[in-house]
DNA sequence: AGAACGTATTGACAATCTTCGATGCATATG
DNA sequence: CATATGCATCGAAGATTGTCAATACGTTCT
């Protein structure tokens, strides 16, 4: 149980130095780098939109598409789309010229669950 | 309903050129931005960490005790401590010299909840 | 084969983030 | 008052990230 301020201030007069209290932790190092990587993935709105466009039209958007969308050129577009890529988190299929990215659900859906969990472990 | 690609990439052989598609879209751009802010005041190791230890210890944490468990030096504990304090998700209370850091459980609720709401909607 | 097109990659630059020594500030103690 | 302590801030350095012009690559169409 959570000991009051005023019991540790207490403590810290009589001597006892500050700092040698075991904090209690949720997470291990890993996990936290883990959630931090996850969270990363997501954090910039470029590459929200573009989840948010690959999930709303599904099947059949290529990258000039976004490059109509986005306020970014096409070249900083790709990156977005490595990145995501690389996380696990879209995929593409190249038909001819085109290249149809789409979004993994399934890999999306484990990040929600870590990011959600963790969330949860704080409140 | 969505197109197939079979029928986008017939659709483009006949001439009607690229990216003329309206795309469909859930978040606006201030949205994107706003969960974007969210998810990047989250996401860093150190924060995470800190906001584990504030939430697992409530009411008895000073900065000294942040310093015993996390890899890092006083000054940037400090920084990690004023960006969280400037999302809302902490504040302090300062008691003679230690300052007592705690969590704001209903901000980070609100916080979650964006967060949550966000990610089901690309789900 | 050659031209046109969509996309990926490269390389350079700028912006932002992370870290920490040095220092300042306020409070407590002798 | 002088000193010690805990924390915040400053300023600089390094690392990482974001952006885009230029270019390369693979495909399609003449």
């Amino acid at each position: 149980m959570a000991k009051t301020i005023e019991l540790h201030v207490e403590e810290r007069k009589r001597g006892t130095r500050c700092c040698e209290s075991l904090l209690k932790l949720q997470f291990d190092v890993e996990e936290a780098r883990q959630l931090s990587t996850d969270l990363q993935a997501l954090a910039h709105p470029v590459r929200l939109r573009i989840l948010d466009i690959l999930a709303s039209n599904e099947g059949v958007v290529c990258v000039c598409d976004l490059q109509e969308t986005l306020p970014v050129k096409q070249p900083t577009i790709s990156h977005h789309l490595k990145l995501l890529r690389d996380a696990g988190l879209i995929d593409c299929e190249r038909q001819g010229l085109w290249a149809y990215y789409f979004i993994r659900r399934d890999v999306l859906r484990e990040l929600g669950t870590r990011v959600t969990q963790g969330l949860k472990a704080l409140m």
